[in-house]
DNA sequence: CGACAGCATTGATTCAGATCAATGTGAGGC
DNA sequence: GCCTCACATTGATCTGAATCAATGCTGTCG
């Protein structure tokens, strides 16, 4: 795809539909644009922050702590804005999970522009409070959850997110690995593989498939994430 | 403390300096007031996403996961301005920690508000970013590291907020309970005795009084709470 | 099309932190 | 000043998930 074809689902994806062409053009001047293969970390050790648009493909925002420990601290997709921090207690990179295009720009320079324009960056404080509430969820995990609730967390999450139905169920096709899976769960790779087969095995999921899970009971799979009931 | 006096704290800790009158007095005419002892949960159940200052005392939020378990989410002090979520997979409440004077609104109408001074929403997603960026590091800690990691990385984090320098280390007085430290790190009051014994034999802190924590040896904590190295 | 390399599953054992169970202690009330 | 009680500490035991160790799959490349 070309670096204007790319542009455009960022306009499209982020910027108001109202926006003024002064404002459309400077974004334009000011994009960089990154293509990432799979495994490829093009941000790592940036100085600054970083704004990225995920044009095509997934990516994984990893923290590393001591001792080689990595914490995935969010899954993006497609049309997803993602911010990485240059400098804190630990450091973050930005991994593509499979072949990706990105779109990117200093932060700095990325919310000077958006100053210009009210309404978009109410549209980046809506983002960053949606990123929050998905961090806190993630909070909530990892520190009251068992393993078999991470999972089916996890599952559901992802159904939500990148799930389509089909007559049998909600298809996922997963873009990450087991490792990767145990890194944003707080788990190891072996837990999670256990945890997949227990679910196979009370017919919650199937799993035609590495990266393929088929969600048939969604029901179930609700009551095994350890979510507060919602009034009926 | 009265309503006006509290509400200047919200105008000077929040609003820009150079706002307009107009805006100002909007703000004043939408704010609401709400003291509460130490906890009470003033805004547990309301069905709107709410925006809370807190003009004087401390606070923590809590997430309820199913079977009672609770997981603090953040603490808050004086001065600073939390989102609660009404809706999400898990109930969230704020609660006082001590006696707390607040100035809240329901999100919509302060977002609305804010749409007319871009400053100020821009504000307020620095204020977001921030937010995410603590609860990342959050997320690390509770996928990733250990029991003594944690409660190193918690005491420096309380330290850089609420600590006060002294001739001989910094002081903390924490307005949180073993309990409340245990549901902020996902662990139980038990652990979190034993490792404040532990740092306390090694000479790094002192505890006089249940409250205190006195901490004399900032460079041991760092290098127990397992961030990664930075360059010198 | 077959082999191999990397990922995933399964099984045995260990261990950090939870749980269960007393015992200590310091801040507020009388 | 002393009592009290909720909070904190300490100790013994248990357990869920980690670690260690094979073994099984699958998609890919010659």
């Amino acid at each position: 795809m070309t670096f204007p074809d790319l542009f455009e689902r960022f306009a499209t994806g982020v910027l108001p539909l109202d926006i003024s062409d002064a404002i459309h053009l400077k974004f334009q001047s000011v994009a960089r644009y990154a293509s990432a293969r799979e495994g490829d970390a093009p941000f790592q050790g940036a100085g600054l922050d970083q704004i990225i648009f995920v044009a095509r493909g997934s990516t994984k925002l990893v923290a590393q702590a001591s001792q080689g420990r990595e914490q995935i601290v969010a899954f993006n997709f497609d049309g997803d804005l993602v911010s990485v921090p240059a400098k804190a207690a630990h450091s973050y990179s930005l991994i593509a999970l499979e072949d990706c295009e990105l779109i990117y720009f200093p932060a700095n320079e990325f919310f000077q522009l958006a100053g210009e324009e009210t309404v978009l960056v109410y549209d980046m404080l809506e983002r960053a409070l949606k990123a929050l509430a998905r961090c806190r969820e993630k909070t909530i995990a990892l520190g009251r959850k068992t393993a078999g609730e991470r999972i089916a967390g996890f599952i559901l999450s992802m159904a939500d997110r990148i799930g389509t139905k089909t007559h049998d169920g909600i298809a996922i096709v997963l873009p990450m690995s087991r490792r990767d899976i145990a890194d944003s769960l707080g788990l190891t790779i072996e837990t999670v593989s256990r945890q997949l087969t227990e679910l196979r095995s009370a017919n919650v999921i199937e799993t035609p498939g590495r990266s393929q899970v088929l969600l048939r009971d969604v029901a179930a799979l609700k009551s095994r994430a350890g979510h507060i009931q919602e009034a009926a």
